[in-house]
DNA sequence: CCTATTGGTAAGCAGTAACTTACGGTAAGT
DNA sequence: ACTTACCGTAAGTTACTGCTTACCAATAGG
């Protein structure tokens, strides 16, 4: 069910590229801000709700904090994908098989 | 670059319920709505929302419109997840095998 | 200590998104 | 033709979301 959050928060663009930014490992609030046009305090927003939604994990060192992917979240995310994928492929076949012009899946 | 208003399409429950409802084969906009607690022109509205951005798929038959999964919008957004899916299992094998405990793939 | 760095939180605002009701438009049935 | 069924669109309202500025807490270093 937790996909649910994890899909909201990467439906906006400039959270998105927050997650984009930490595919590649960790980085600080400050180096990932400095790649975006919006203000710090907007990053940290950004990255509280990735966080809620389990998609990524906090790491203090010093005055900073490194921010990176959770792997456990990736993988909701990937099994509800699949899952769905899975079982739209099944009903595409099961639609052609029938001769049905039903689907759209050819639009 | 569509995979953005996928992700946007499925981030509201109320249309990620619309969608989950077409896994199973085509319905009718009526059908839909009679499964959800919004009227159905809310389900309307969720619908063009899902097909601009290449979700589904719509089939006139007399007065009904049926939709349908569309087989590469899905694709498209099975291939973001699994595209930064890969990356990001490359970058914590490179960070697990340099000792770094930066990445929170555990927590 | 005092200051600088780093970053989370609060308050407020503007834009947008989801919903409703009301209406229009087309196809099928009588 | 008239009615019914089915559905999209328009207009308006409410609620939420993303942003900014201002403020506060914690650590590091002189």
């Amino acid at each position: 069910m937790a996909y649910g959050e994890a899909l909201t928060a990467l439906a906006d663009p400039t959270r998105r590229s927050v997650f984009e930014q930490l595919i590649g490992g960790a980085r600080s609030v400050g180096e990932i801000a400095s790649d975006l046009p919006v203000s710090r305090p907007a990053v940290s927003q950004h990255l509280r709700v990735l966080k809620e939604a389990g998609l990524i994990g906090e790491r203090r060192v010093g005055t900073r904090r490194y921010y990176s992917l959770r792997r456990d979240g990736l993988v909701e995310l990937r099994n509800y994908v699949e899952g769905f994928w899975e079982e739209a492929l099944a009903s595409f076949k099961a639609a052609a098989e029938r001769g049905d012009k039903d689907e759209a899946s050819d639009g």
